[in-house]
DNA sequence: ACGATTTATGACAACGTTGTCAACCCGTGT
DNA sequence: ACACGGGTTGACAACGTTGTCATAAATCGT
């Protein structure tokens, strides 16, 4: 009994100044709810046996501080981990994710370490990202684009001081970790490959907006304009949204014009998809009529008809990288090389073919 | 000084029938090695100031009783989790993935789970599901095809006393938890939109082989033919794999038929969409000259030419309630249905016409 | 031979919960 | 007044590691 008496008369809770960087614990919450650490633990884990009035306390306290119960203690404590295991064996067909995956945890597991997934969508909130955080207390974070360019979630991570680490950030910043493609080189190499094959008109699908990738190939595109002499036309280049349905529309727009190009280059394969089937619908025959390529060597790139030449990311080897840093990183370790850049390989297929 | 002189006398490590069924922590290894638990720590994470000829005996202790570390002990020891979080954006592309992943995901959040992901493959062995449930201790498992029809893995989990649930299983077992579309209900209502199109002559492609959604297809597709008046001929059942190139080779062999069929079913969209190319390929017009129809509602229903008339499943709310299930389990309450099956969804797009 | 390092080792506290159990409180029936 | 009993509460142990620190043992320099 000595415990909660002491502090009953304590009540009024007050911050110590020591505590301020130690995050909150159930301890904090029966101190200031006057309360015994298991009548806390009782509230929390919605048992009988506490007075409604003390029950409303406790909750709102637990709002006040924003605590969450750690983990590793309920475990120890509860004998059980309350977590499941997920057994995915995602199917050849989805291989960019599939790559990024067995990447990432291969290193996890070589390194003795655990994976908690944490599915993403378009606009994942910072607030969402710190709760999860805070859950879980993962130690680090991988972060692959687009939610690495969020300036919010990087923003509320650093605050945090939880590292992490970006795969094809759209800014490269050299204090932060990253891997990304040679979008650019790869994309000069691609159009010298295809200046080789005597093309002179090329048109350019664009990547989601603002997508690191998207900026890079795009750029990339207009080096090569420049140092080899492709036509120079604005109209040329399109925008896109890195899915089938906006490469389609993008290469539609392309063969409208006045002069359509020779040769199409889409910033990723889904895309190029869509601009084949676009020329097949304006009775365009690909390669001889118009030639296609793409960019990611994704399972698609072998379905489409003809099958198509583009450029191959190296992701497992990037998510493997990314993750060798960020777990070097948690163990004090000095990064040498926090930027790292791959270098993507052309795979030739059937939809390029030299300009008749 | 006193636990280690007790434990050095002790030597010759004998096991205590009581502690059966508890598993082993450091300080057995300790009491076998005849130091102490601190030294056996060191040995673990490779510390510096431990004697050569201690470090082996150690190591070879822990691989015999197979020890592995409690993370949660090691989280609250040493202030930190061992484990990182991959926040991951799947594309709208890849979506039968994410559509599972967002249903385990979005129930473990809100009964404050943890999820750990396990990429698995082809033959994922009953050695490392066991290895990698005994290091990450979860609590359960969620098992989605084709590995929950391992006899071996779902044997280990059982051995183990570890809780799992299975996605479209091949064997129903009463016993067992599971949830899977009504492939073969499923199938028949297709077969009876296909015969009210007028259609006679219907080939199907079938899955990967030893799958469950496979057998229950066919199944249906049998039922069918034999219920409906369909031409019976097993020539017009060919192999398929879920993929592209299979269900490209299948229709192929289809078509190759004296008499080919007017319709073909495939087990899936991939394979449609391979035989919607096959068909191209043989100068066949979709759907005037022949009809196709797949099953998943996966993005490439909509990327296909003409796109895809399919059946859908409702994979997000399979995912959704295995995983209420599981938990459910773990806390002990009693699950009423254990084996639930879906409705799928018939997706009416252009692929499937009447017979001209 | 002897103090000063360096290597090697263990005792013990700490981590933040949950489980167990004793005990207090308070209304009820006698 | 008093035993009874269920709702309510807290003290304390337990969970299995790692961190800290004291100290013993071995090695070194003189």
């Amino acid at each position: 009994m000595t415990q909660a008496r002491a502090l009953r008369s304590a009540s009024f809770f007050t911050f110590k100044v020591a505590d301020f960087l130690r995050s909150v614990t159930i301890k904090d919450i029966a101190l200031a709810a006057g309360v015994s650490i298991k009548t806390v633990s009782r509230v929390l884990n919605r048992e009988p046996y506490v007075r409604d009035t003390i029950r409303e306390r406790v909750w709102q306290l637990v709002e006040q501080f924003e605590y969450q119960p750690h983990p590793a203690a309920r475990s120890l404590g509860g004998r059980r981990t309350y977590s499941i295991g997920l057994i995915l064996e995602v199917p050849e067909t989805y291989s960019y994710v599939k790559r990024l995956i067995d990447g990432v945890f291969d290193v996890c597991e070589t390194r003795r370490y655990s994976l908690l997934l944490r599915p993403g969508h378009e606009a994942l909130k910072a607030a969402e990202v710190k709760k999860y955080v805070r859950q879980t207390r993962v130690d680090g974070v991988i972060l692959p684009a687009p939610i690495g360019d969020s300036e919010e979630v990087t923003r509320t991570l650093t605050e945090m001081e939880v590292p992490f680490a970006q795969l094809s950030p759209r800014n490269i910043r050299a204090d932060w970790m990253s891997a990304r493609p040679n979008d650019e080189a790869a994309c000069r190499e691609l159009l010298h490959e295809i200046y080789a094959l005597g093309h002179r008109r090329v048109g350019f699908i664009k990547g989601l907006r603002g997508h690191g990738s998207t900026v890079r190939r795009l750029q990339g595109y207009w080096d090569s304009v420049n140092e080899l002499g492709f036509d120079i036309d604005p109209n040329l280049v399109v925008d896109g949204a890195f899915d089938f349905e906006s490469g389609h529309a993008g290469a539609m727009a392309l063969l409208n014009l006045q002069e359509p190009p020779t040769v199409i280059v889409a910033s990723n394969d889904d895309m190029a998809h869509g601009a084949i089937v676009a020329a097949r619908e304006r009775n365009l025959s690909v390669p001889n009529d118009l030639s296609v390529v793409g960019f990611d060597d994704s399972p698609v790139a072998k379905q489409t008809f003809p099958s198509l030449t583009t450029m191959r990311q190296p992701i497992y080897e990037m998510a493997q990288a990314l993750t060798n840093m960020l777990l070097d990183k948690l163990h004090g370790l000095d990064i040498q090389e926090k930027v790292r850049e791959y270098s993507c390989e052309l795979i030739r297929r059937d939809s390029l073919k030299a300009l008749a």
